[in-house]
DNA sequence: ACCTGAACACCGTTCAAGT
DNA sequence: ACCTGAACACCGTTCAAGT
């Protein structure tokens, strides 16, 4: 497949017909450069690294154009991993606000929905848990993204133990080892698509049950709108 | 630091130095091939794509040569993965041997060694269990290297469940959420090395007591000679 | 202010030789 | 039988312009 040349595939403006930016508009191409980037690096199909001339061609542009937002390939990268962590987030914020007050009800939405995260998008959770790029940023785990996302699930572990819907425990260690098994569901699911695979809600449960302590019933109400559960 | 030219670094052969192999010798340039990109492979400090002229290079050979040997890039990856899983392979071999006959002491050090090669070899644990090309080949599960490791693991579970070393369960199921946990450590260590990150012994022994029953004590005997646990 | 032309040292891969 | 020379279409990045 290499040695093919498709400079400009079709519906891509080339460098020829797009029109410069007009005056203070500059960051409208910022824009489009990390909108392009995140979509090539959505692409699950292949696991080709990120060309910036890629990007470039997408956005219409000639490759030089990336310097003038970006310091270089890991920049415009890491905008993008910042705008991606900021989804994840998001879809954290939606499942507990739809989870409601049950504490275990909330904790097991934010587990779904940071697997949900990964499945459907796994090269942007490859990206954001998979790379070193983003354990080098800061100093220490505080300046790097993540801990966000570590802190709310440890949150919403302490309301388990809290509310004793969970047996008493120490709730970093337990969201620790919590994350370690979401994590492994979404990395060994795209890694090894032949196994077998239980659902991702069962796989979440167990981890649920045998690592926070919640009971095996499924709490009432929850998901009844997730089809083939 | 691109576009620096190191074309032959101290201590590689160049192509202009190297002899070429006599006849019937011509496997050992197969060996070294693998040897190099191996090594290439296991450094973990940058994240960079396996290059193949880099390959060619330590070895002391044009870039074309590693053609007469593998079909393309992928192919000469592929003979490496099959080595170093194999290298998986004898290290559980190894520590099973040494844990001696107790089903939950055998587990515990497969679970070890499982995540002591992948914090050893970083760089070639993400090219057995974090990119989709093992998960590629092969009709499905069965036809992908990694299978013969989930067995067993599957195996050392199935012996603690019939020793009522664990309380009774389906051993699939527990040793797929194991592995789950297990590849969290592994893989999240490596994207995270600023997270608080308790030690491996620590978290390999809360996945086994929550997630397989073990009990919390250690067994005798094991690890005594593991310091700093 | 916004963007490109030309150039450099890389990269994977092919095909036709050299010894 | 074992390996290289020459070539092609890529790649990231720099520097000096063009409008």
């Amino acid at each position: 497949m290499r040695g093919v040349s498709i400079r400009a595939p079709a519906g891509n403006p080339s460098a020829s017909t797009r029109r410069p930016n007009r005056r203070g508009q500059g960051d409208r191409l910022r824009e489009q450069l990390i909108d392009a980037a995140s979509r090539l690096l959505a692409a699950p199909a292949v696991e080709e690294p990120l060309s910036l001339r890629a990007v470039a061609r997408q956005v219409g542009v000639v490759p030089q154009s990336v310097y003038l937002h970006f310091p270089d390939k890991t920049g415009l990268v890491w905008a993008v991993i910042e705008r991606r962590y900021a989804d994840l987030n998001r879809a954290i914020d939606a499942a507990e606000l739809e989870a409601g007050d049950d504490p275990s009800a909330r904790l097991r939405a934010l587990c779904l929905a940071y697997c949900g995260f990964g499945l459907e998008w796994p090269g942007h959770y490859a990206l954001l848990f998979e790379t070193r790029a983003t354990g080098q940023l800061g100093v220490g785990f505080e300046g790097s993204p993540g801990v966000a996302t570590f802190a709310r699930m440890r949150g919403a572990v302490q309301q388990c133990l809290d509310a004793a819907a969970a047996p008493a425990g120490d709730a970093f260690a337990i969201t620790t080892s919590l994350w370690l098994g979401l994590h492994g569901v979404v990395s060994l699911r795209r890694s090894k698509p032949g196994f077998p695979w239980p659902p991702v809600e069962v796989l979440v449960d167990r981890l649920l049950g045998g690592l926070v302590g919640l009971p095996p019933d499924r709490p009432m109400g929850l998901f009844r709108d997730i089809p083939g559960t």
